[in-house]
DNA sequence: TCTGGGGTCCTAGGACCC
DNA sequence: TCTGGGGTCCTAGGACCC
């Protein structure tokens, strides 16, 4: 089994900790510049205030419960998350800390175990060492126990899918758009195609999802059915792309102004790149209009540089974030939002196969043939084969999924696909 | 008047290298 | 009619997560 354990509201539960009076009293946490709430007590989620709404939208609302409100602070969150981090890896080797609030706990192969008990435990330990309250799910996959841990929150903190029975309710009562994988631009396209809850999505083909959702949605659909398929990232890797960006709270019209942010941000990410020991390979500038503005044309900027050389120096990412500037800058355009993000872009490397035989239209027919007989012998879920080609020429080009299946990649290597 | 700041992975194809 | 194979790097965009 695994287990999900979530802090409840977990910016708000901060605050409270170094301020027991907030006890019972709808609280908010805003975003950087005081603009949207991003975090929020249960009283608040009662009087129907969203995630992310913009503060000024519901300022009667404020006045009117007295909300209060307060500016984020992660230092402080950031060090809470440690201290919970810290206990629950106490109950488990293999953790995996997926945000600030949340952590996979690996239970697999131990069998004497009584979940309810185990939350229980948890949850004691955890608040009555770090004051914040948390809830647990426990399932058999990642996505499961996502939605365990949602129905842990209506059932006094632990709720497992332990059962088939507790499976088939687990499904049949979570909206699709609930799903973790699943945001609004799947939701409203699996709408339009009359699926609505977890469980009409493990009723679709896989050939459809895969066709719809990429692989990510076959994922989906596997973990839903129990089968695992995303692991326990228990090390904690590199960042892959570090960003520094900030919306302006005001239009900006000097470039004197966005040269200062942008050679700020370079900054920055030169030195959250040091202070993981990485290297940039490619350095992005972006600017862009106040998207919210739908009186103006938008506008979205952004220059990609591939540096000639790997490198985390301030004067020289500073160098080129402010070369990008200058050529992405158009005169005459207020901005709203500008950022440096630096790269190491490694991508997953692919094979590329051609096969050439001496007949023209037999050669595509041959090579589907030979396709049908990989599929089946290594199965669709593991490789991808696609057929490029301009009608003279074809290509089969063979392309590994990532992630847990990487290790039967060796098989197809040996693989030769001659026809 | 005012609407966050980070990240991840997948897809697809072109250029180029030895 | 001929035709290498096995890659890497780069560009660009779309979806998702907290």
């Amino acid at each position: 089994m695994i287990a999900l354990c979530d802090c409840n509201n977990f910016y708000v539960s901060c605050e409270r900790v170094f301020n027991p009076s907030l006890e019972g009293k709808p609280v908010v946490v805003l975003s950087n510049n005081d603009g949207c709430i991003i975090s929020r007590s249960n009283e608040v989620k009662e009087l129907g205030i969203k995630m992310a709404q913009p503060a000024f939208y519901i300022k009667d609302l404020i006045k009117k419960h007295n909300i209060q409100l307060f500016s984020s602070n992660y230092t402080l969150y950031g060090d809470m998350s440690q201290r919970v981090m810290n206990i629950l890896s106490g109950f488990t080797p293999l953790m995996e800390i997926y945000s600030i609030d949340e952590a996979f706990l690996d239970f697999t192969g131990i069998t004497e175990i009584n979940y309810q008990k185990t939350g229980d435990e948890i949850i004691t330990k955890i608040k009555k060492w770090t004051g914040i309250p948390v809830s647990i799910g426990f399932a058999q996959t990642k996505t499961l126990a996502k939605i365990a841990s949602k129905a842990a929150k209506r059932n006094f903190g632990v709720y497992s899918i332990d059962s088939p029975r507790k499976h088939d309710i687990a499904l049949k009562n979570t909206s699709v758009a609930d799903l973790w994988g699943v945001g609004g631009q799947y939701a409203s396209m699996l709408a339009k195609n009359k699926i609505y809850s977890a469980y009409d999505f493990t009723l679709a083909p896989d050939e459809w999802i895969r066709k719809n959702m990429t692989v990510m949605g076959l994922r989906t659909k596997k973990e839903l059915l129990g089968i695992p398929c995303i692991r326990i990232e228990d090390d904690i890797k590199d960042k892959k792309a570090i960003c520094t960006s900030r919306a302006f709270g005001k239009k900006i019209n000097s470039i004197d102004f966005l040269r200062e942010a942008v050679a700020t941000y370079a900054t920055r990410c030169a030195e959250k790149l040091r202070k993981q020991y990485s290297q940039a390979n490619i350095l992005m500038v972006f600017i862009h209009t106040d998207p919210f503005n739908k009186n103006e044309k938008q506008y979205r900027k952004s220059i990609t540089i591939s540096l000639p050389f790997p490198t985390n120096d301030n004067q020289i990412l500073l160098k080129y974030a402010l070369m990008g500037l200058e050529k992405i800058f158009s005169k005459g355009y207020a901005y709203k939002k500008a950022g440096v993000i630096v790269d190491s872009l490694e991508p997953d490397s692919s094979i590329q196969g051609s096969l050439f035989d001496d007949s023209g239209s037999s050669k595509k027919k041959k090579l589907m043939e030979s396709i049908d007989v990989l599929n089946s012998k290594f199965g669709r879920d593991t490789i991808r084969y696609a057929i490029l080609g301009d009608g003279k020429e074809w290509k089969l080009r063979q392309e590994k999924l990532s992630g847990r299946f990487t290790t039967r990649w060796e098989e197809i290597l040996s693989v030769s696909v001659k026809v």
